[in-house]
RNA sequence: GGGAGCGUGGCGGAAUCGGCAUACGCAGCGGACUUAAAAUCCGCCGCCGCAAGGCUUGUGGGUUCGAAUCCCACCGCUCCUACCA
């Protein structure tokens, strides 16, 4: 087990990053101890396949858990062991036969030794009152000592030794050294593996290392991509060119019958070999995974009791489902340091089997075994007989759209969908994943470019903010910062900007309804004509960004949304600037259009700025209820069209003039007045092209 | 070591399908109003250049009428993962 030395804990594997402790940063040392384990490892293969379904999910997130999922496709090769004396058995037993997994079976003629890991179970046997032994146990000894943070700073200096046993090689009845090694991983596919040095880095290195022998066979003898010195028997490497030989995968496999076939995974030599292994049942086709199952155990008083009873005489019973749940006890005191198992009211407790004497199992759930189910009580929150009734579950659920930050993208985000398909096999829910869209917010950097955190104790205080600005410019700052996916260096400059835009939207939105007191933006001396300029943008604004800012909730960019706000703002402003208080009160239409545009306004900015806005709406606009159940303001994209737009004129593809021309003209007359604006500039040159792209820009090919 | 992503003005950022690069804002500069300041309003604001004009999305190539966007190589940064056979 990860044992957190500081939370005097286990963890499980998601919960290690680096060597650490997800919680304490503490360094993490490996205990071994019985404990309780949910077999998430069962559904390895559809929580990888069902990421496909997930389209409202990042791309990053997906490619998180497929990583952590580590799908490896390859086969179980068995090796044979040979008895103390060096002898292979003549017809093996399932016994003396050791499993390895590869994804490179067409390496085995390169397999010149055989490593265990120092936890393999059957090592001990091996070496039991041997000259070995010492040794041997002197390396699994300091594989304990060596602590994951050491491995993960890079200190991967290896270590083993020789077991004095042997193995026969399947494929080709050579028989190599069995080594312990400190490279290996216990539980990861069967906790041996077969060494082809010229194959494989870490094999080469342990060869070196403990000069074992090195056969070159992906290419034979002679190949340039091994540096040879050959001893008597031909078969010692020096250096191996990595790089090349990592793509080598498609070159030919040079050895015994197979000489001739491709090499590499999935190649015609891998599949040629494990064919032949299969049917001399000494092999077969294989799926290793790198999840492991997941650890619920804590040792924690907070916490999910885990319902199992020990009783000396039935052995291990759950507890009776009328009885649930266990509930944790609240007279204890964990400052003086008493525990669930020190605390006799609830470690002591009757067999439900057999009535007699018995002991509650006092470790407790991993807290994240909540957190995978927490939200389908939302759907039924006062069921007072079940968790939630299916129906009403299967109504609601899944998720629409959920958001967390990056840092649960293996560890909340894997075990939800983990105990969601559970639930499912189980009959109490008919979906497949919990969440279908997912927004992962990005983190807020302090001025170091550090994130922000309690226990680094840099985080700013929200409320000096909102005492200054009010929390609708704290909310609409911190929105308009950066797109909420992005992490986000913290920077107040920007703030009291923010807080000036609002108080703008409020005096204009009194403005545009005739409610303004002495405060009114407008300036006396435009003309008509720049009047009805200004009252035109408007009414196109008003359409354009109403339909924008829907358009940018839907895809989460919240900072746009409020940039086309401002856009409208502008507009309004420039407005109100030069149709003055009279005009509009003196007209039915200029007031309706006000109006309008004051109503918009509001509704757009109300999921940002609830609080002002729902004033605004009761106070200037005078509506009634809250602005917060209205639906979003409808718009028309034809209103949103000018009837005139301005084109680019390149030549070969360099702007060199601008024309506007009508918004239908069609594309023979644009081509006709792009081409006069830019006559100079063409005149004597041999026109090849003109791309007219429509709306946007005329292409002049000139040579 | 393996995987993913990013690089745009002084700064935060925009450009939704390959079509006017720098929207919107911050900072800065100039102006109006004011006895003055605050507040408010207007204008300027990528780089070089007196100007005409030229250059510009990390660098270098490529595809294309046209590239911040697609492809290749390199440089730099970030995140995830890690002795996974």
């Amino acid at each position: 087990m990860n044992w957190c030395p500081k939370c005097q804990t286990v963890l499980a594997n998601e919960q290690v990053t680096e060597g650490e402790c997800w919680r304490c940063h503490s360094a993490v040392e490996k205990r071994d101890l019985t404990q309780w384990y949910l077999k998430i490892t069962d559904y390895a293969q559809e929580l990888l396949d069902d990421l496909d379904q997930l389209d409202g999910w990042p791309e990053r997130v997906k490619q998180m858990q497929a990583n952590w999922i580590g799908r490896s496709e390859g086969a179980e090769v068995k090796f044979t062991l040979c008895d103390k004396q060096g002898n292979a058995p003549e017809n093996p037993t399932e016994d003396d036969l050791i499993t390895v997994f590869t994804t490179r079976a067409d390496t085995l003629f390169g397999c010149s030794f055989f490593l265990l890991a120092p936890e393999s179970p059957i090592l001990k046997g091996l070496v039991e009152g041997t000259e070995y032994e010492a040794a041997v146990m002197q390396v699994v000894e300091d594989a304990k000592k060596i602590t994951a943070v050491e491995r993960a700073q890079g200190n991967k200096e290896k270590h083993g030794a020789f077991t004095g046993r042997y193995v026969v090689n399947p494929i080709n009845g050579e028989k190599v050294p069995v080594w312990v090694a400190d490279y290996i991983v216990a539980d990861y596919g069967t906790g041996a593996v077969m060494a082809v040095p010229c194959g494989d880095q870490r094999d080469f290195e342990f060869a070196k290392k403990y000069d074992l022998p090195i056969i070159p066979i992906i290419l034979g003898d002679d190949d340039p991509l091994f540096e040879q010195l050959k001893d008597e028997q031909g078969r010692v490497v020096t250096s191996v060119d990595w790089d090349s030989a990592m793509e080598a995968e498609g070159r030919l496999v040079q050895s015994g019958k197979y000489t001739g076939l491709t090499g590499g995974k999935h190649s015609e030599g891998e599949e040629a070999i494990v064919a032949d292994l299969e049917a001399a049942g000494r092999g077969k086709r294989k799926v290793e995974f790198r999840l492991r199952d997941w650890l619920i155990s804590r040792q924690r008083y907070w916490g999910n009791p885990i319902p199992m009873i020990y009783c000396d005489k039935c052995g291990l019973v759950p507890v009776p489902e009328e009885d649930l749940p266990v509930r944790l006890p609240e007279d204890i005191d964990l400052s003086a340091g008493e525990t669930l198992a020190t605390h006799e009211g609830f470690a002591k407790c009757t067999c439900p089997k057999c009535g007699g004497e018995a002991r509650r199992e006092t470790d407790t759930m991993d807290t994240f075994t909540c957190s995978s189910w927490y939200y389908l009580r939302y759907t039924d929150p006062h069921n007072t007989e079940l968790p939630f009734d299916s129906a009403k579950t299967n109504r609601w659920m899944p998720v629409d759209q959920y958001i967390g930050g990056i840092e649960h993208a293996i560890l909340h985000l894997l075990y939800s969908r983990f105990f969601t398909k559970v639930l499912r096999d189980l009959g109490m829910l008919d979906f497949d994943e919990p969440f279908k869209n997912l927004l992962c917010q990005g983190m807020v950097l302090d001025e170091h470019g550090d994130v922000m955190s309690k226990s680094k104790g840099n985080v700013i205080s929200p409320e000096e903010m909102i005492a200054g600005y009010g929390c609708d410019a704290v909310r609409a700052y911190i929105l308009f910062m950066a797109p909420p996916d992005k992490e986000l260096q913290w920077n107040e400059d920007g703030l009291a900007g923010m807080h000036k835009f609002l108080n703008r939207v409020w005096r204009m939105v009194y403005d545009l309804v005739g409610k303004a007191d002495e405060d009114t933006l407008y300036q006396p001396g435009a003309s008509d004509a720049e009047a009805a300029a200004a009252r035109k943008v408007l009414l196109r604004e008003r359409h354009r960004v109403a339909g924008k800012v829907v358009d940018d909730f839907d895809r989460n960019n919240f900072n746009t949304a409020i940039a086309a706000i401002m856009e409208l703002v502008n507009a309004i402003g420039d407005y109100l600037r030069k149709v003055g208080p009279e005009q509009r009160a003196a007209s039915v239409d200029e007031q309706a259009l006000a109006t309008e545009v004051a109503n918009v306004l509001v509704r757009l900015l109300a999921p940002i700025c609830p609080h002002m806005t729902d004033e605004l709406w009761h106070d200037a606009l005078g509506c009634e209820g809250s602005i917060h159940t209205q639906e979003w303001p409808e718009f028309d994209p034809e209103k949103a069209k000018d009837d005139e737009v301005e084109l680019a004129v390149q030549i070969n593809g360099k702007v060199k003039a601008r024309i506007t021309v009508a918004a239908d003209a069609d594309q023979e007359a644009v081509k006709a007045v792009a081409l006069e604006a830019v006559q100079d500039a063409v005149a004597g040159k041999d026109l090849k092209k003109v791309v007219v792209v429509p709306g946007r820009l005329v292409n002049i090919v000139a040579k």
